[in-house]
DNA sequence: CTGATTACTTAGCACTGCTAACGAATTATA
DNA sequence: TATAATTCGTTAGCAGTGCTAAGTAATCAG
């Protein structure tokens, strides 16, 4: 006997998507504190974390359209955080590169979003922040699977 | 002995973080297919299961600023999916209603989000279903108690 | 060389977040 | 009661982020 009653898939994806809303929107307060918006807050984290890339392939790791990546882009290069060179190889290809202050702007962000966590997720205890990194692992691999299908 | 490595926030925060946006991208796809933008759609659930309230109370229950409910609501009202009346005791206040069309287009949207979900979460089994639930009870308690830190 | 494809940019739209400033209604106080 | 302070919501204006459509430049296929 498995469990006493299955989870629908509706109620997790409501629940899920209701969490990651208001999940989001806490972060926010932290997030704005660095002048930098989510998704290039995002962004940097890819290029800063996966190495140079790509415009294309860039857009394709955050799951968005290249015009939306190429603004974004054009935003962490004006900040100074990104930087572009052409492709040697190939002259329409870019390569984005995360700039020196934009590895730091993100460990700063990073620190200051623990900070805020901590009073967040403060009550949580070890077994319980267990299961959320599960649950990132697994959200993370379905939408990786799931994002082919397109 | 409880885990080999104790998850740091810093990894937690990070993780979930990432998470959060990519799901949230992820749902987007089915979302705009109800012609209606993820705040209201958001805002919309909220007065479905939660019944009428006041703008106020909505913009926290949402944890948004009031002039961005303000524009929600005007938005769900001019959709036909919520109606406003103005409080008897209060003049000040307003009351937000889903209408029944508002009703039925939220069930239409999950019931879209969950066609979406079977195949992005169709890989999972019931363990793992069950720890995205027990995920998403955790991250609401823990932003329901750290809300009020402000 | 010509035409199709690919990579990125530009232009323009919609939605969503914010602060600042305002009006109207209520409540507190002199 | 009259006036001041507070509360609730709206309007105006900014920035960021998503999209599609359309354009440019480079590459590839024939």
């Amino acid at each position: 006997m498995p469990r006493s009653k299955k989870p629908l898939r509706l109620e997790v994806a409501d629940r899920l998507h209701s969490a990651a809303i208001h999940l989001l929107r806490h972060a926010r307060k932290g997030d704005v504190l660095s002048g930098v918006g989510p998704a290039r807050l995002s962004a940097l984290s890819v290029l800063v974390f996966g190495g140079p890339m790509a415009l294309g392939q860039l857009a394709a790791a955050e799951q968005v359209k290249a015009p939306t990546m190429s603004r974004i882009v054009t935003g962490l290069k004006r900040s100074g955080l990104a930087r572009i060179e052409t492709d040697t190889k190939d002259a329409r290809r870019i390569r984005v590169t995360a700039t020196a202050r934009g590895a730091r702007l993100l460990q700063q962000a990073r620190a200051r979003r623990i900070r805020l966590l901590a009073e967040t997720l403060g009550g949580l205890n070890g077994y319980e922040m267990d299961t959320l990194l599960l649950a990132t692992a697994l959200i993370d691999r379905a939408i990786r699977q799931g994002a082919g299908t397109k």
